[in-house]
DNA sequence: ATGGCTAACATGGTTAGA
């Protein structure tokens, strides 16, 4: 049986309009079919929508003023968008929805969530609630689910540069990655750990105290997929070259390939 | 080394990120 494949990546560009020339020279060497982008910080009246279309890419956005602030591109229709969590009254902007060759895409700006002691950590954990079920519901009304973005939780102490300094503090605390795992109890795997992978990957280096060079990174940008499409995934990378690149986003792209049936 | 750096908004210094 023919099979295409569907390359899918996840980037936080922390503000798109800086981003534009670096997502451009990405698109230039990788051949890419779907994309979700957080912290695009820009209100969509705004958006660079003649830019990223002379990228090849539509789809749909869903910003807020400075903060947050999500995106769902492709190179096939994006179909059934859907923006927020539905039944979720949440002020922030930080999830897009919709079917893209016939694969549903959830992208997600988790929140920071700060530290353990701030409003803004309460706030996530109950965001991660709502999202989990939200993504119960999407999982039973699709087979093929992918649930893209930056989650602001590494899964595990190899998801971390210094496990010990960063014990107990906000993205790996122990409630985070409970929420975490809820989510891969729905049956939505890390397709990253489906593969054998370089030592110290990230996906996120602090921009002070040269983290980058020094490999001091957290791996916090996922792609879930639901079972059956985790089964059509033949390869996930981080793209590390354009945090090597003048003025870059903090956070390095991910990106899977599924190899769908059909041609 | 409880700092370091970047971006938005504003146009100096605060908020937020992770």
């Amino acid at each position: 049986m023919s099979t295409t494949p569907f390359r899918l990546a996840t980037w936080n560009v922390n503000s798109l309009k800086v981003r534009l020339p670096h997502l451009a020279q990405w698109l230039d060497s990788a051949p890419l079919d779907a994309l979700g982008l957080q912290e695009t910080k820009t209100v969509d009246a705004d958006f660079p929508a003649a830019e990223i279309e002379g990228m090849g890419l539509s789809g749909a956005w869903y910003g807020q003023k400075t903060y947050n602030g999500v995106a769902l591109l492709a190179r096939s229709p994006v179909r059934d968008l859907v923006r927020g969590i539905p039944g979720y009254d949440d002020p922030q902007a930080r999830v897009i929805a919709g079917t893209i060759r016939g694969v549903r895409v959830i992208d997600c700006y988790v929140p920071n969530g700060q530290a353990l002691d701030s409003e803004k950590y309460v706030y996530k954990l109950g965001w991660l609630s709502a999202l989990r079920d939200y993504l119960a519901e999407q999982l039973q009304q699709h087979a093929q689910v992918a649930v893209i973005g930056d989650f602001n939780i590494a899964p595990e102490d190899r998801d971390v540069h210094d496990p010990r300094a960063w014990e107990g503090q906000v993205l790996v605390s122990a409630a985070e990655r409970a929420a975490l795992h809820g989510l891969f109890d729905l049956g939505l795997v890390d397709v990253f750990r489906r593969f054998e992978q370089p030592e110290r990957s990230y996906s996120w280096w602090d921009y002070r105290a040269m983290a980058f060079r020094r490999k001091a990174g957290l791996r916090i940008d996922l792609i879930l997929a639901s079972t059956p499409l985790a089964a059509l995934c033949s390869q996930c990378t981080v793209a590390v070259e354009p945090r090597r690149w003048e003025r870059p986003s903090d956070h390095a792209p991910v990106v899977a390939t599924f190899d769908l049936p059909g041609a």
